[in-house]
DNA sequence: GTGCACTAGTTTCAGATGTTACCTTTTTCC
DNA sequence: GGAAAAAGGTAACATCTGAAACTAGTGCAC
């Protein structure tokens, strides 16, 4: 029998989703905010850079499948940075429902500006953390992840 | 110089900003839509019925500071449970200001029956780790978000 | 080669969200 | 005790988001 009423042990700040979801906030808007004031750039836009950085030309399809992102997302993000010329669209020969999107010279460039800043916060986040924490961070959160998808198709069903 | 394009070991899916916005989509998602399926709570409401729940009784502003939630974002989560009578507001004898917000007696039960469905979930989240490693996860978040909150604070001077 | 099911991407629309402004009550402090 | 500043809460506005409809192009069946 409860006391007051907390029952079976579930109390807020000891829940993970919880507890998953406000640091993802607090970290998320942190970041939002550095890259919107210095260089008017959104997360997603801030993904697709990224991504074009890294793996070169890519079709939206690939883009979206990349950084787990909606479609609709990519679609208004990529749309924002062709307008600011950070990237360029062409038509994809392969496949004229697709287009293929690239950075410019001035997107690799400002990706390359934006590159160690994005380190640098990263660093001041996990300062005084030993390098095996930060592993198993990132081995719990993939995790995580997957038992979340997983769950999710199961219940649907 | 860089042979493709990846700047200084930036790599997106190693970031750990992106990391811990995607595993905690992911489990927000699966939670939110579990919620709103079975008990139509949105999660801001489902927090404040834990929080009063927990602690009894509270005013809107306890529950803002209590949730990490906006206060309008309460305000209208409070409207919709008094709506559905889960929760009751009184006058608060000390302040005329502000309303005291407190589970009726619908809203305690259906608190205690979707507690073991949150454990539930959180157990099959967690599935497979270690309990030492469920401990440091908590630290770990705790430490992100108390460094975030540091940085936004640090940033905006 | 024509029809039909399917995919890529955009547009449209409805609901969610947050910021700002506002009203009311309370506190402060002269 | 009364003006002014501040706090609790709501309303109004703009913005963001995602689902579903839509357009255009592909490719397989026959």
């Amino acid at each position: 029998m409860s006391t007051l009423a907390s029952d079976g042990g579930l109390r807020l700040d000891a829940y993970l989703p919880y507890r998953l979801s406000v640091a993802s906030n607090a970290v998320s808007g942190l970041i939002a905010r550095a890259y919107e004031d210095r260089f008017g750039l959104s997360i997603p836009q801030w993904r697709l850079l990224c991504v074009l950085a890294e793996d070169g030309a890519c079709t939206q399809g690939q883009l979206v499948a990349r950084t787990v992102m909606d479609k609709v997302t990519v679609s208004r993000s990529a749309q924002g940075l062709v307008k600011r010329r950070l990237v360029a669209r062409s038509q994809n020969a392969l496949d004229g429902r697709s287009h293929v999107l690239a950075l410019t010279a001035e997107g690799r460039r400002l990706h390359a500006e934006i590159a160690p800043l994005a380190l640098a916060y990263e660093a001041e986040l996990i300062a005084g953390l030993e390098r095996d924490e930060v592993a198993l961070l990132q081995r719990l959160l993939s995790r995580l992840q997957a038992s979340a998808e997983r769950l999710a198709i199961g219940g649907s069903t």
